[in-house]
DNA sequence: ATTTTTTACGTTTTT
DNA sequence: CGTAAAAAAT
């Protein structure tokens, strides 16, 4: 085969490499996806049938993007998917062995946070956010473990109580949360030998990408699918193990070998990305953790411009230093701006940098924000679209009962929880049957209105969908049958937004009923739950602006990590624990080796946090990079134009300005701040008084 | 039941 | 500082 010249000899052995397990220990930029793709290939072409061989990845685009190479190449399909949809979809054809509904519909984080405190009423506990967010992670842990109910010690209290209750409602509500699915499938294949012996029949050659970032429940999951015929090929990196809090296990990577015995392992130390002088710096950072496996990424690339390190007053000047940066860079240099990049430890730090961005009118996006599917108003149609699914998902109904107002708050809502738990019903049976009076219930003549209304929309909701009425139209119906426009105009500044997010739900459920003209509304759902929206093409000349674990994967010519101060990069809750501290430094590794071209690394020696001003200490991991690999560009003072800019517009209180944004305004105050002068200035368009620093808001006179 | 005021809280989160 | 949920008032 002629790709195998590109390759170099450790590429070519895993790329060739047929039957038994693989572990091939790929560094960043080593090209392990050109490797991945061309094994399928080989599998292919010496006759190996695209249905047997199965590629697992944890982001649905890391698994688009392998199965558009794969078909690239070969023009033939396999299936490349994410571990929680390779579970649906075992789970659809065999639930029902586990005594669930095959229709069963999926729970976000929120949706599964609503459940949880369910049950902390129906226990009588106080709900208060600590210990629902405590509780969630623990009983996402146990799951991730593969630790059922029953043996979570008596004394762990509440969660002993608490997670037998929780899977008891979901199982009521007909509805599995994102953990559920990769613990319900190895449950299955553990406890039932017949179904396990179909799904390892069913492929033969598995794959698994970022296999440093698996847990418990998904390595049990490849053991037991890649039992039959031991060909698992797993690829990753221990170094970018960066998900440890989600349950994730190095262990897993680390025992390979022992795991899958006749293993043979194969490390890509070639890194084919960044200039080498990036490399060096970035394995003088991680060779400071201790007990790695040891490893020595190397580049023949060119060393390249040394990493520049500035240290700013505050955060706001360093923001105005990255951003003065790319513009240089994106003027004098033509740099693309979706090749450059910046990284911060928290969302919190990006909206300063958006702020600047906006101010000098750069285009940004931000990667990895609030996905299409959990704003709002999606998640309310998608609710209603739930219940006329089953009648049984109660979290679904106490979200859009209230839609709009039917005089039916929380103590209606514990009546009905309690009628639903007593009797043993599903939700909607039981409002019909309050309404049928077979069930006694006190209630108002305007909320037993309220809930005929409701319950109307609903059984004509379930009636459409008995006569096939396209999804779009479905959507179309709650909206006007629910008034759901009029409820939104009750906040008029985000209406137009989540209008247009609507026409997207359903210009998207249009679009996916013609490519499926087959399937289930539970697997639409499915669909908008599991899989994010993907990029769109508008964004794609525009500043990226990430958390360092939204980087992972990616690479940019030209990349910022910023904010590197103790207590933030490292993290305040990493310090003291050496793991975690050291995942921290993977972290800052993982952004480092984004990089192909040029590297920033920056901090602010004060910023403001939780409304104080607070003094920060440069991060340990800038001492970490020999300084012989950095350079420190000379502090510049406020640019000359902007100086003159200051001086024109020397406004007095009183004075009328213009600003691009916000209009016409009068000054109120005058003074000085550590930014230079500022004006507070009131617009009457929006009644709006804002403080504006002179040197950036740039005000003209307006008359 | 709903609106307004007060108080608490602030890491990352592929699915 | 800004948001979001709890408490208090209507």
């Amino acid at each position: 085969m002629d790709f195998l010249e590109q390759l170099n000899s450790q590429q070519r052995v895993a790329t060739t490499h047929i039957e038994g397990p693989l572990l091939v220990l790929a560094g960043a930029g080593s090209g392990k996806s050109r490797v991945v793709t061309y094994r399928i290939a080989h599998l292919l072409k010496i006759g190996v049938p695209s249905s047997e061989i199965l590629a697992v990845t944890f982001t649905n685009k890391a698994a688009d993007e392998m199965r558009q190479r794969i078909f690239h190449l070969t023009q033939e399909s396999i299936l490349s998917c994410t571990f929680h949809s390779l579970c649906a979809r075992i789970l659809r054809e065999s639930i029902t062995h586990l005594n669930y509904r095959s229709d069963f519909t999926i729970y976000d984080q929120e949706d599964s946070e609503r459940v949880i405190r369910e049950c902390l009423k129906t226990l009588g506990l106080k709900e208060d956010k600590a210990t629902l967010k405590k509780l969630k992670t623990q009983i996402s842990q146990a799951k991730n473990a593969l630790t059922q109910p029953e043996n979570i010690p008596l004394d762990e209290r509440p969660l002993c109580q608490i997670y037998g209750i929780y899977q008891q409602k979901l199982k009521e509500y007909n509805a599995l949360d994102f953990d559920d699915l990769l613990y319900l499938t190895v449950g299955l294949l553990k406890s039932n030998s017949q179904v396990l012996d179909i799904y390892q029949k069913c492929w033969s050659f598995i794959l698994i990408d970022e296999y440093q970032d698996t847990n418990m429940a998904q390595y049990m999951l490849i053991r037991l699918l890649a039992a039959r015929h031991n060909n698992v090929f797993a690829v990753g990196d221990p170094d970018q193990s960066i998900y440890s809090w989600r349950g994730a296990n190095v262990h897993n990577i680390l025992n390979f070998e022992k795991d899958f015995p006749g293993a043979k392992v194969i490390a890509l130390e070639e890194n084919y990305r960044s200039h080498s002088l990036i490399l060096k710096a970035a394995n003088s950072l991680i060779q400071h953790n201790e007990g790695r496996y040891p490893k020595n990424l190397w580049s023949k690339r060119t060393e390249g411009e040394k990493i520049t390190q500035y240290l700013a007053d505050t955060e706001y000047e360093e923001a105005r230093f990255v951003i003065s940066q790319i513009h240089k860079l994106h003027i004098d240099q033509k740099m693309r701006l979706n090749e450059c990049a910046i990284f911060f430890r928290t969302h919190s730090q990006s909206r300063l940098f958006e702020d600047y961005l906006l101010k000098e009118n750069i285009p940004y996006v931000i990667v990895g924000g609030l996905s299409f599917y959990q704003r709002r108003e999606i998640k309310d149609l998608l609710a209603w679209l739930r219940m006329t699914l089953a009648g049984t998902d109660f979290i679904a109904f106490s979200r859009t009962i209230n839609l709009p107002k039917r005089g039916l708050g929380d103590t209606t809502l514990q009546k009905l929880r309690e009628l639903v738990e007593n009797y043993k019903i599903d939700i909607l049976t039981c409002i019909q049957s309050i309404l049928n009076k077979k069930i006694p219930c006190k209630l108002s003549n305007k909320q037993l209105q309220g809930l005929k209304e409701y319950t109307n929309l609903i059984l004509s909701l379930q009636k459409s969908v008995l006569q096939k009425t396209k999804l779009s139209l479905l959507i179309e119906q709650i909206i006007h049958q629910s008034h759901y426009l009029d409820y939104l105009r009750e906040d008029p500044d985000s209406y137009q937004d989540r209008r247009r997010n609507i026409e997207e739900l359903i210009t998207k459920a249009t679009e996916w009923e013609e490519e499926n003209k087959e399937a289930s509304l539970a697997q639409f759902l499915e669909e908008l739950i599991l899989k994010s929206a993907p990029e769109k093409p508008e964004e794609n000349d525009r500043i990226r602006l990430m958390t360092l674990h939204n980087g992972k994967g990616l690479e940019f010519s030209c990349v910022f990590i910023v904010g590197l101060e103790e207590e933030l990069l490292p993290h305040t809750n990493a310090l003291g624990h050496s793991d975690s501290l050291e995942e921290e430094r993977r972290l800052c590794y993982v952004g480092m080796t984004r990089a192909k071209d040029l590297l920033f690394l920056t901090a602010a020696r004060q910023r403001h946090l939780w409304g104080m001003t607070k003094i920060m200490q440069p991060s340990r991991f800038l001492s970490e990079i020999p300084s012989v690999f950095i350079q420190i560009p000379p502090k510049k003072p406020v640019e000359t134009y902007t100086h003159q800019q200051v001086e024109k517009n020397n406004f007095q209180e009183g004075d009328r300005v213009f600003h691009k944004d916000f209009g016409l305004g009068i000054i109120q105050k005058q003074y000085n701040t550590s930014l230079g002068m500022t004006y507070d200035v009131f617009f009457p368009q929006s009644k709006m008084l804002r403080s504006l620093v002179a040197k950036y808001a740039k005000l003209l006179p307006a008359d």
